[in-house]
DNA sequence: AATCATGCCGAATGATTATTCAGACGACCG
DNA sequence: CGGTCGTCTGAATAATCATTCGGCATGATT
């Protein structure tokens, strides 16, 4: 019998590797097969489950900030991710990402209609979604690419994987975020393709977003903002960035003329959507978070351990309904 | 906290590896700690079973086939190890005694007196017993060493390795197992340390032995048996060795020069012990085994699947207590 | 204070495991 | 038949993991 994939066999090999600490050599000797084989019946009884691996539940919340976020703040739902010890950056991106998934992927619902931001810790996010497509989602680009050579991290990559992970079909943007003259971005913002996804935008149920703040954002990163127009950006009165909107204290857009040249979803869509999560990692960003909130467009924010202790440490902005021009200087 | 054993850590470590599928370097990089300390980690948390690792059970016996041998042959117990396809040799020895290790383990009662003979198959056996010290055995040397360099299938090496793994002292012998002129051996068979060791085995409750044919034995393998001896014990009507004691079809021992030259256990002692495993692998081994049986030696069996059913085809001699006298001829 | 024992660490290294690759085989057509 | 997939295989190789080793820190002992 050539090729036997009996659960007895998978068992077998199962057993004398895991249980009694043979090397994938000397199963491969006992069951007659290369080594190459024992590997592969391995991952296979794996999948079948022959051979079960059970962690003792980590529990990557802290449930005790999270209340106290919520309340403080009344958001919808707050989900604070441990940060041991002293990540920063890159890797405090990816535990943020990693354990925030499970329960970002819990918030949608199946039929939902979801806008999708881009973002360094959003992208990290999304990688872990859990891979079950049994949901039929649209999933809608809520902001152009940042540039023209797609990244990773840009809306439209972003908003592709979230579509193929959790499954449904996605709703591209195929535009820049950025366009240097008003007149094109009005003209881009009339095609039927770009209206279709604002009209999407306009009944999505649910955003995924991250905050930028002025001095480190992928808008920096990537060369699209330059110094004159980020002194622009803070002579009006700039904390933070949300799908390539800027804003102030208060959640309201800065009138600067970089608010003309933005092709997205803007500040009323995002705040009738009633499940904006702000997924966002590090302690520069509570100013943007307080104005996001504030603003009304926030309602749930997935946030690392530290930046959660520091925006617990500062005050709560009422939600200003007041004005609907910005405040300057 | 530069070193952190925590459990929580460890869980975080764990679920990282095992479940989400990070490589240690990986995770790593989350735990900021090197590849090699995750290692470490993951095997502490896989010893504070943090980590568990099941496999669904396999069945290693033939159930039929045992009871069969046990009813056809009066077997006190029979144990039939799968073979599942052609394996034969040290493969085979090698399955018959790690799966069979566990149920020998399971003969031997906490505080026994325990024979010990040598043998290949023997040997792979007693390497599998369980490593739980908690028993306080006597184990007795029942074979002196085939030759000088003792090699780890002699007994002296087998029996040393049953009272390390099981608990409990060991009894040598140290003597060879044969000795060229019956007189040094007589003078050897006087000597306070191999009376005391005969006192012993008059005295075992358990015997674990294995089973020679005259072709292939180790003692040929090693080269003390040479032609001409097995011409003779052939005339003797030879069928097979047990404790270097060559014994006819009917399970006495064959008169000829070769048994005043033994040191070592009797069959008369054996016949006394009650319970004496049979530990072979093989199929060429089954004119032994029905001799042994049939001689009264052999109460119980340990063999491979294929050697049962050899076995199974022929027919089983009434137990002979009659000649005490081998047949010539 | 100096010395030693002990334990822990990560870089380097050795050992093991997963994956790639090219070939063999069989089923299914044309 | 002779192709043409698709699947399966083990050798070779790439990737990953475990262990060794020397260095460093800590704390006990002289």
């Amino acid at each position: 019998m050539p090729n036997d994939y009996s659960d007895d066999r998978l068992r077998l090999i199962a057993r004398l590797y895991y249980l009694d600490g043979l090397g994938q050599n000397e199963v491969a000797k006992f069951a007659k097969v290369s080594q190459a084989k024992v590997s592969r019946l391995l991952a296979l009884a794996r999948e079948r489950g022959i051979v079960r691996i059970t962690v003792a539940d980590y529990e990557p919340r802290r449930r005790e900030l999270e209340e106290k976020l919520r309340t403080k703040f009344g958001l919808a739902t707050a989900v604070v991710i441990k940060s041991s010890d002293g990540l920063e950056g890159t890797d405090l991106r990816r535990a943020v990402g990693h354990f925030g998934a499970a329960v970002a992927g819990g918030l949608i619902e199946p039929r939902d209609i979801v806008a999708v931001a881009g973002g360094r810790t959003i992208q990290e996010l999304v990688q872990h979604l859990p891979a079950v497509h049994n949901r039929s989602l649209t999933v809608v680009q809520a902001m152009g690419s940042v540039d023209s050579n797609v990244s990773q991290v840009d809306a439209q990559e972003v908003g592709r994987v979230v579509a193929q992970r959790l499954g449904g079909n996605f709703l591209s943007l195929n535009t820049p975020a950025f366009i240097p003259e008003k007149r094109t971005r009005d003209a881009l913002l009339t095609l039927e393709q770009v209206r279709n996804v604002h009209a999407h935008l306009d009944r999505a149920r649910v955003a995924l977003v991250g905050l930028g703040t002025l001095a480190n954002s992928v808008f920096v990163e990537r060369g699209t903002l330059d110094a004159v127009m980020i002194r622009d950006l803070e002579r009006a009165g700039a904390v933070g960035e949300v799908c390539g909107r800027f804003i102030d204290a208060r959640g309201q857009e800065c009138a600067t003329a970089w608010r003309d040249r933005v092709i997205g979803i803007t500040l009323p869509q995002l705040r009738k959507i009633p499940q904006v999560i702000a997924i966002v990692s590090g302690s520069d960003r509570t100013a943007a978070i307080l104005a996001g909130i504030a603003g009304g467009m926030i309602k749930s924010l997935i946030i690392d351990e530290l930046a959660a202790s520091t925006l617990l440490g500062m005050p709560a902005l009422p939600p200003a309904k007041v004005t609907r021009k910005s405040a300057r200087s």
